[in-house]
DNA sequence: CTATATTTACTGTTGTAGCAGTAATTTCTA
DNA sequence: TAGAAATTACTGCTACAACAGTAAATATAG
């Protein structure tokens, strides 16, 4: 099951909130359904990457990764 | 196509590397095909999100998301 | 309170991710 | 350099993510 990804669900819910966005609204934004937003903000994180991604861009939520073997952190979806 | 899933894929390529492991062993650790693990490295950025997450479990790489909207970061694969 | 918009939920269909198996190629090491 | 190990590549097959459509439930607004 999820791993924490309920939180990354409510954060991508609370941002499309405030941006005024219905799920519809967002999902043409992203290019996907609605299904898939509705899936994401239900905490399902059986969807592809590259959809998450779209939804993260859409928001302008950045995506980063961090390790001990690595001296600073990366950003996974560059601003386009 | 990708967003820059590329230097994702180098970077977990990178880890297991130094983390001393094949591919097949990777995929082992994190319970998946060898082929996804391949599939990662090479920048593919339709693999499902739960997949990629076990991944950089097995190699203890954080995900973090950022954005204008949150006062801090927000870690999205916490530790087991 | 009622009408409207939004969200949740459920369908069947379609496309494809994930898989093991295998083979070819490349890299490592002795 | 030769042999072994690892990686890349390709194959069907199977399971299920993604989808639109619809309907029900919930929330919002007038």
């Amino acid at each position: 099951m999820a791993v924490k990804t309920n939180e990354l669900a409510f954060i991508i819910r609370d941002h499309r909130k405030k941006a005024g966005l219905t799920q519809k609204a967002l999902a043409d934004i992203a290019g996907l359904g609605k299904t898939v937003i509705f899936d994401i903000e239900k905490g399902k994180d059986t969807v592809q990457f590259s959809s998450l991604l779209k939804v993260l861009k859409a928001l302008n939520i950045k995506l980063k990764i961090e390790s001990r073997l690595m001296e600073r952190e990366v950003i996974i979806n560059e601003e386009s």
